[in-house]
DNA sequence: CTATTTTTTTCAAGCTACGAAAAATTAGAA
DNA sequence: TTCTAATTTTTCGTAGCTTGAAAAAAATAG
């Protein structure tokens, strides 16, 4: 609340209250809106039509209503009109996806990038191109977004800060990427890959428009142990943007020394390297890859074997550690485990309900619950699609009027 | 954003943006507001106007300045406008404060409750009559807000939520005294005495007016282990209000049982009663109380008494590893210690350096100030009056306009 | 004493949301 | 079929806000 306001940030605010609602729940007709909204029937006419004369919401027909009176006539969100890109930078590749304002997938592709060490510019290059490759804008089509997920490796775990010589500032990367988009002028965000997965196992995990808990966590284990945490429902990125990195959460002042020098780091316990190599499926051992090692690691514990087992117990028990660390100081209500935790969680749960008993017995009517996620490798593509949505439904405004007429409204 | 906006919320906001601007920027004419803030002077000029019939604004004189053109028209908070009331419940008594909007003092007082146990009802009698009898308002004071600030052992160390048997929600606690003020209509407001002392201690450690880091915690030990969480300058209160509770934050997988029932809780290492007994000095060494036990404490450190030093040595130790975790997880930039920590800090140290060195070599270009907090056991009523002075800033429009005509300016 | 400079105020214009009344459009009743 | 009631949507006049330009106020410099 820094900055002035006046009569156009109201319109702002109230255009952009309007189409999430419309967006939120379905096709609806201007007196749901109003009665929803509390702004006055005259007034979400008009702001009606001036999102349709920006093409972001048509008519699509009435309601049959039972009862008498004049029908209603029900709105709905244009998913055509605004395009989101998401683009995932992963060790070896980078991930597209293009959708509509609606969060409906309308194209996927892959394509190769420099790696990521070295200077910032090449990355830039190769992700503008694949994107400019990608998107091709119809007459009225609009870009709205672009929203970049940086994987862990960048820079030592993380793309947000610049802590280590290698790797670069991702706003840099994001001013460097938008230099190279030059027709399509659209915002470039860039996000921390483990951050957007958490926001988009969150949503996944309950209906749309519906409100969650205020303070989540994610966990995941796959080509790194990573997390993200929100609170109201969105990211926390802390002061330098390293805010739920729980990597190295102490979970034992004695355990084994990790690679960053301290003693009885989370991922010491459940990185899937160490799990592997405590499980005797080290790259020694199954020399075929790390997918083969999870393959034979899941055949093992379901065949009950005894290394196996004990591996992921003692996972659980420092995976509980650390969810105790989370739920003590931020009061989380739910933890979402994220990529292979999910497929292991049948065995980490004993581990992690033997650490949370404690709390549990001091705070029995307050829940913590564990969830596994439900959106695998595809998480974190999914959040930043949901973030370049949530964008442009903040600020309607930015997106330009159509050229064409809108479409009249369907004669019934 | 979920509500609809007109021209009353513009006119809302931009008069809490004069008058915070005034009221951090000491006397100041209405064109250095208009170059601040972004507003036109013309518009100045009027919300001054409105903030001085509601007597929140006086002019106090005219600048000596050197260059020619028409002399500036200095403009000041009005201390005795606005009243906050903050009242303290601890484990004993209520202390109150008064203060103006300014936060400058006018009055201070203790009472007798009846006890943090047992129905809420005596408990809000005893804190409104405080209040009624500490508040004489006068014909053209308006009291302004109510700010409770609840010890640790209301509700098993909160008292934000519904955990135990004992112990009262603070929600209903603020409406049950609200109810027993008759004449003053004001609203109350119950906070955690911890997450008060937090917000104090941060303002207290920089200049007015200034922008500090965006995370930042705060651990205390005094009459228990507890914290609070400030993220972008905000109370962090979790899923349940228990956000930034620190006292059971796990320190080590197999430490000495705590009355929580887990293992190697902080608490177990650095409570006050904790490292009295580990150095020696429980109960039944110094019956004549912990604050002999504390002084006598002091003693053998600064001699050097090897017991003493080895407690508060591995009291750092844990310490370090839960800071170790907050860092981690929240990427704050700043840890202020407050309660006895802050006279333990030189024997502190060295455990908490131990633990952080493997993050601060990770990452070298990041620094983690850990502080000494400067207000002692006032902290938590200095949070409440600034957090009480912090909703009148934020909405002014809520203070009435006066009976008196505003003091004219004074001629020059 | 006049010109200049700087601050503050005044006033018309442009948006915005609101409230009441009118128009549109259907179902049911005569 | 025709009229009436009900419900949704639109139109229109009003009030409040900020803005921008012009006017007024109040000092200094020459």
């Amino acid at each position: 609340m820094n900055s002035p306001a006046d009569s156009a940030a109201v319109r702002r605010g109230n255009l952009s209250l309007v189409l999430r609602h419309i967006a939120a729940h379905g096709p609806c007709a201007r007196t749901e809106i109003a009665a929803a909204t509390g702004l006055v029937h005259a007034t979400v006419t008009a702001l009606v039509a001036d999102l349709m004369t920006r093409g972001l919401v048509e008519e699509v027909g009435v309601t049959a209503s039972g009862s008498r009176g004049r029908p209603r006539r029900l709105l709905h969100l244009v998913a055509e009109r605004v395009r989101i890109v998401a683009a995932h930078v992963t060790w070896g590749d980078i991930r597209l996806v293009t959708a509509g304002v609606t969060g409906e997938l309308i194209d996927a592709g892959r394509a190769r990038h420099p790696g990521p060490f070295g200077p910032p510019e090449p990355m830039a290059d190769a992700i503008a191109t694949a994107v400019t490759e990608a998107v091709s804008p119809g007459p009225d089509v609009h870009l709205g977004r672009l929203v970049i997920a940086m994987s862990g490796p960048v820079t030592s775990g993380r793309a947000k800060a610049p802590t280590e010589g290698v790797g670069w500032h991702a706003p840099t990367l994001g001013a460097l990427v938008a230099e190279r988009l030059p027709g399509l002028s659209c915002p470039v965000e860039v996000v921390n890959d483990a951050d957007l997965a958490a926001l988009a196992e969150y949503h996944a995990l309950r209906l749309p428009g519906t409100e969650g808990p205020s303070t989540v966590a994610y966990v995941k284990s796959d080509s790194g142990v990573g997390g993200g945490l929100l609170i109201n429902g969105r990211i926390h990125q802390g002061s330098h943007g390293l805010g739920g990195e729980v990597a190295h959460l102490p979970v034992s002042l004695d355990g084994p020394r990790c690679r960053c020098g301290a003693h009885g780091c989370l991922t010491a316990y459940v990185s899937t390297h160490a799990v592997l190599e405590s499980a005797g499926l080290g790259r020694e051992s199954v020399p075929e890859g790390i997918d083969a090692a999870l393959a034979e690691l899941g055949r093992r514990l379901r065949a009950g074997e005894p290394r196996a087992l004990a591996t992921l117990d003692q996972a659980g028990h420092a995976l509980g550690a650390a969810i105790q660390s989370i739920v003590g100081l931020t009061d989380a209500e739910e933890i979402i485990l994220g990529g292979h935790l999910t497929d292991w969680i049948p065995w980490l749960t004993p581990g992690i309900d033997t650490r949370l008993a404690a709390r549990r017995r001091a705070f029995p009517t307050l829940p913590i619950a564990v969830t596994p996620g439900v959106l695998g490798a595809r998480a974190a593509l999914h959040g930043a699609v949901q973030t370049g949505r949530d964008r442009v439904l903040a600020d309607p405004a930015e997106v330009p009027p159509c050229r064409a007429r809108p479409s009249q409204a369907h004669p019934v």
